[in-house]
DNA sequence: TTTTGTACTTAACCTAGGTTAAGAAAGCAT
DNA sequence: ATGCTTTCTTAACCTAGGTTAAGTACAAAA
């Protein structure tokens, strides 16, 4: 698994013997479109690698309304962090958009690693920085951008999703209805012309 | 400073060689509420940890308008997480609210920390996991309540700090101006009698 | 080929929250 | 106490985005 190792060497470097422990320890799963690798009230036990396909993380509220947290593609982690460490039941869905080859690292092993190969643990600490500044501009944007300002940053950072997933998803996203997305859309090509 | 120590061994114990060593990186400052410790376009060079007082982080976009990230009261670290990783020119303030002892790591002396004692690297690692959770499901509440259900989320998170903060601080924490905030308050009010 | 379901669009109408403006209240310095 | 500054409130009016509902366009089953 060429990928997972080459994403982990470009912040911390392995001998070989330390890449087969940490491949020893991971696990290779394809699924489906449409799957839902996890649900609200169960216990994440696994931080998930996309190594190809695209799978999303959502909630749902009371109004059976959706809300998606993340998208992962090609070379992206994605799970329920919050149950993940807490390992207490977790309040979102992870579902595969499209096709996918995941690499499944389980809760126990990626501790394991940590104490056996302390520099992976410098990796998933700064994967975790690195998310932590995503969200916390994500956040600031929701503050203070109209949703048009937000569609167009995320045309920009994600050009490649706004091909492979349905409109409703990205409108899910940033944080507008679909129809309000589908009006801004048409709205947006008007002003183009 | 014994608090910044506990706040550590909650997470994970140092010996007393750790404790000296961890100790001499340190520097403590105090400052008058106002004061500006770090303004947009600077590198953020420290951690802060709060021994005492308030303190928050905000933006100001084009109009004007402040937007708060965080707020930090006793045991809280803060920072301009995006600047104090990449050492690039940051887009926060960082501001006192309330007469504040500080506690602050640098950059360079978080790093050699980390290898120096790799028990500090998993204390910042499990620190920025929280941090991520936390953020996350701020990110959530903003896409999914209305600003009334955020209002209340925030007074039960942060019971303390209603008594500490002026009023529209808050409006710009949960996203709201403050006449809108003020509107909502006393329509609540209205609705317990 | 028809059916069925899902995604997308459009339009009329609605509302949470924003804007502007003016006054009241409360700190804080002189 | 007296002004000066900042915060808070209220009210009239406005708008970005939500809701409801109906119709269109595909793609997957059958």
């Amino acid at each position: 698994m060429p990928l997972i190792i080459d994403s982990i060497e470009k912040h911390v470097s392995l001998t070989p013997e330390e890449k087969e422990l940490f491949a020893s320890k991971l696990e290779i799963q394809q699924h489906k479109a449409k799957t839902i690798l996890l649900s609200p009230g169960e216990i994440c036990q696994y931080s998930y690698f996309v190594n190809s396909g695209v799978l999303r993380s959502f909630n749902i509220n009371d109004n059976i309304v959706e809300h998606v947290l993340q998208f992962a593609c090609k070379g992206w982690w994605i799970g329920d962090m919050y149950s993940l460490i807490s390992q207490k039941p977790g309040n979102l869905f992870i579902e595969v958009l499209e096709d996918a080859e995941l690499v499944l690292l389980s809760k126990e092993n990626q501790e394991q690693l940590y104490t056996e190969i302390p520099k992976l643990e410098r990796f998933f600490r700064i994967l975790i920085e690195n998310s932590l500044v995503a969200h916390q501009e994500r956040l600031m944007d929701n503050l203070s951008l109209s949703a048009e300002e937000r569609f167009d940053k995320f045309c920009k950072r994600y050009p490649d999703l706004m091909q492979k997933i349905p409109q409703k998803q990205i409108a899910s996203y940033i944080g507008v209805t679909p129809e309000f997305f589908s009006k801004m859309k048409s709205r947006i090509l008007k002003n183009k012309i």
